[in-house]
DNA sequence: CGTGTGATTGACGCCTGTCAACGTCTGTGG
DNA sequence: CCACAGACGTTGACAGGCGTCAATCACACG
């Protein structure tokens, strides 16, 4: 496949470096190279929005976008990330229901647009990638299941300690263990689902006991084990 | 509710009654009436558990399960109901982790057992059944989400009255608004994420404002609209 | 230097979980 | 037929986690 009849515009999106698209044939990325749109975004722009319909998805090239619900009051709860190599919105396309989720940029943010009828159209050629999506897709859903426990049953202060893995988890530490997203109390906060004061208040008992070290928004994890046991179990 | 009917046995199945299979052809549907295998449970008889690996899924033909996590010191944190026409553990399969949940019968259950082979045949020849599979999951996953918020950010009683309308919908009612289903009180506090003795004194509540009536653990949905209310929004 | 957004801290109180005691019902075995 | 055990339901007391409100601080930006 010769790449210059890509489109200019994407011609820095190696859509082929993304894993769910990996076992698309020369032909079927054709397809995709075809009928696929970049879309460049800065912080804080939204890419859609919960209750749109959505006549296709996104695979994220570049950049952080949080995906949120937003409930009592305007109250935002982060559901997840996505990060260079996700995609996003396929699930209200295959559901064909209106997007579940806003889809708002934290980080300058390139990405994909691939239309719904591209999305069918693999879907219906190609049961590999088929069945990848439906992989991931129930991935997702076991994930959710999870949270669902853990919200229910667990404390903020467990719960806190947990979100802190799971942004150690989806990105990374830099050399000194801190973590290479940049959040708001607040949104920690919509992601733990309590009050941006609790977040703080928990944050700083954590320094006191020496689990984690605060730099402005960086947040530096020190005690990864003892992290751990607090999301995990309570003795009391 | 009368028990005596006699549980079916597998020919009597009639799996192309389950929508899930209705897209498939004649010999598909002979792919899988030879594959499957009946099953009958008693109430309190577990069907699969949490971290078991799966190497088949199940459609239920006739009862209702309940499918749990067990979390914090045993606590179960019920995620749905499967009941006729449902099919479950399919996620674990295609998604290749361990079962995510246990399912648990509530009500004396005849179900069908399908080898994870045959759901990857039929993923692969029929991209139909596939897309409807998608479909599925998706808009579990899509439910899952709003739960995560709605446990986030709701009051146990905002979430109680949600669950009882969520029953509702689940399980109809019969002539008088009765739910036609029976759960524990525990139950319904599993459901819901919070202690059993806070769901006895808010259904007590609920009773006293005359928005449900009780008999024993039959619940009687007197007000809907009202419920409603309380469900969705809370104005302070 | 004023303005605005986000972070922090303190005060306050309610919702809710926990513990304990007791009531109710059903099934079982003597 | 009665006693008993065990599961479930109910009620009360109590403490504390956590949300809410309000005031203040910190910092960036035009």
């Amino acid at each position: 496949m010769k790449k210059s009849d890509t489109i200019l515009l994407c011609q820095n999106c190696a859509v082929e470096s993304i894993s769910i698209f990996s076992m698309l044939n020369m032909d079927e990325k054709r397809i995709l190279e075809k009928s696929k749109t970049c879309i460049s975004l800065e912080k804080g722009e939204i890419l859609y929005r919960e209750g749109s319909r959505m006549n296709g998805f996104y695979c994220v090239h570049q950049g952080v976008l949080k995906m949120y619900k937003t409930g009592i009051e305007g109250k935002e709860q982060i559901i997840r990330f996505a990060k260079a190599g996700d995609i996003m919105g396929y699930r209200s396309v295959l559901s064909q229901e209106p997007a579940c989720t806003t889809a708002k940029v934290i980080e300058r943010t390139s990405v994909c647009f691939i239309p719904a009828s591209t999305l069918f159209e693999l879907v219906k050629q190609n049961s590999q990638f088929s069945m990848t999506l439906m992989k991931q897709t129930c991935t997702e859903l076991g994930e959710a299941n999870k949270y669902i426990m853990d919200i229910a049953q667990k404390t903020v202060r467990e719960r806190l300690a947990e979100i802190l893995l799971l942004l150690k988890d989806t990105f990374d530490l830099d050399k000194d263990n801190t973590l290479q997203i940049t959040l708001t109390r607040e949104e920690i906060a919509n992601m733990v689902g309590t009050a941006t004061e609790s977040v703080i208040r928990l944050l700083s008992e954590f320094k006191s006991d020496k689990l984690i070290a605060l730099h402005g928004r960086k947040i530096q994890l020190l005690d990864i084990p003892k992290l751990q046991k607090i999301s995990n179990v309570t003795f009391k």
